[in-house]
DNA sequence: CGACGGGACGC
DNA sequence: CGACGGGACGC
């Protein structure tokens, strides 16, 4: 099944990411030097030196296969400067690059020492020392926080000294944790030019090692480039809430992002009897500003359990709850709502402003039931011909009670909704299966039961 | 027919 | 400075 003959190495030269050595050498010493010396560390899959093509003479250069990250961290770190022969130089090791990255530079200790972590959000950094701590020293620790609110968003950054900490850190460690190397601090992977450069190798380091360890994302992702082509984004901003929220306290948390020249309350203009508004109108004076503010103040828990949505306002379109295209629509599907649900605290019917139209009667508006209910069942949903916005999907499906929230499938017709009550569900099925809702046909099915995943952790939201 | 599976840091 | 082999199943 498994071919490890040390002479025949197909496609395995990089399998595990960084097993594979880099050894500069003096030209006299053999492939027998470097197997007395490298085999200690651990399963030698094979050696390679260079030779000239012309003379056949060795160059210097050999390549170590070992079967583990951890196993060639460790001979590199011991051996790295060793003299092999009496009389030469001394020898470097690397990690060597992957085969498929055409750059030669040295793989720097920086870039192999510190990993990237999910964590339950409950952990501090203190947590996360504690453990990951077992497989070597830890430099430091870091938290990736949500910058308004100082909660953890689940993942972690762990800095050991050695790379073979990190190696054994990721060989190791809970698969819970989907312990991987994280990509080195300098490179902004943040300003999403990802859809460019997607399939594409130009990018050093993110190339090959990156699709090892990444799994492919259907997140629509260049938000940012494609949005200034569609001219989609504006300094003016919507913001949604379903709690009552006063122009003072919109203020005072839009102002927060320097810039903002306007700030005004609106009226849900199909929910005038209620009191509180709907939708506020807020405009930067510059684009960088409405475009960071959307990104920070979107998904905002304000006042907590009430999360706050934030799209840019198109002027062509009315204002109400509208989406500023079929773009931020999307990006908002995968971002904002994605695994998330009003608190029931503030939930309540007066605050709702779908439109819902329908031809069939509906039940009252009922209370969410917590997030962290258990999911009792959960049902499949087809739109024809195109999936209803969120706030409304959670207003008609809330109606049979113990709803825990909805999601949708980026850029597919289908969603999810999921219930702590099985009964609900089914109610809910029976009565919107087949429906049409604000011209949105519906099927509702039963959902398939998840698929299994034996080292799964339990999502922590 | 139609299906979820995750991930990035204020230089 | 010091970066990527030899050789070929059996449909």
């Amino acid at each position: 099944m498994e071919d490890s003959s040390s002479k025949h190495m197909p496609e395995n030269l990089d399998d595990p990411p960084n097993s594979r050595l880099f050894v500069v050498t003096s030209r006299c010493v053999t492939e027998d030097d470097l197997r007395e010396r490298f085999s200690k560390y651990g399963d030698i899959q094979g050696i390679w030196l260079l030779k000239d093509k012309q003379t056949k003479e060795p160059k210097g250069v050999s390549y170590v296969k070992y079967a583990k990250s951890s196993q060639a961290c460790m001979a590199m770190e011991d051996m790295h400067g060793k003299v092999l022969l009496e009389g030469t130089k001394p020898i470097k090791v690397f990690i060597a690059q992957s085969r498929s990255s055409a750059k030669h530079r040295d793989v720097e200790d920086e870039e192999l020492t510190r990993i990237f972590v999910m964590i339950p959000k409950t952990f501090t950094e203190e947590d996360l020392k504690n453990t990951f701590r077992e497989y070597g020293d830890i430099e430091y620790c870091d938290l990736i926080r949500n910058k308004l609110t100082g909660e953890s968003k689940g993942l972690g950054y762990v800095r050991y000294y050695k790379p073979s900490q990190a190696a054994l850190a990721i060989e190791n460690c809970d698969k819970s944790y989907r312990a991987i190397l994280a990509e080195p601090r300098s490179k902004n992977n943040y300003s999403e030019d990802a859809g460019a450069s997607r399939g594409g190798g130009e990018y050093g380091y993110v190339d090959s090692f990156s699709q090892h360890t990444f799994p492919a994302s259907a997140d629509q992702g260049g938000h940012m480039v494609v949005d200034y082509r569609h001219g989609d984004i504006t300094r003016s901003l919507i913001l949604n809430t379903r709690a009552a929220l006063t122009q003072e306290q919109i203020f005072a948390l839009f102002d927060l992002i320097p810039g903002m020249e306007y700030c005004e309350l609106l009226r849900d203009s199909y929910c005038l009897t209620k009191g509180p508004l709907g939708y506020a109108l807020i405009r930067y004076n510059n684009l960088g500003s409405s475009v960071y503010a959307k990104e920070k103040l979107n998904g905002f828990e304000y006042p907590p359990g009430n999360r706050l949505q934030v799209t840019f306002y198109d002027d062509g379109e009315s204002p109400a709850g509208r989406m500023a295209s079929q773009v931020v629509t999307a990006q908002i599907m995968s971002t904002v709502w994605n695994g998330a649900s009003c608190g029931q605290a503030v939930k309540s019917p007066g605050y709702s402003l779908s439109r819902i139209q329908v031809d069939f009667s509906l039940p009252s508006l009922k209370k969410l039931a917590p997030s962290d209910s258990k999911t009792k069942e959960r049902l499949f949903v087809v739109f024809n011909p195109s999936p209803l916005p969120l706030n409304v999907l959670e207003d008609v499906f809330c109606r049979f009670g113990s709803l825990i929230e909805v999601h949708l499938v980026p850029g597919r017709n289908v969603g999810y909704v999921k219930y702590a009550d099985r009964q609900c569900a089914e109610e809910a099925k029976a009565l919107l299966h087949g429906r049409i809702v604000n011209g949105v046909k519906m099927k509702v099915m039963l959902a398939d039961p998840p698929r299994e995943e034996s080292h799964k952790r339990p999502r922590t939201y």
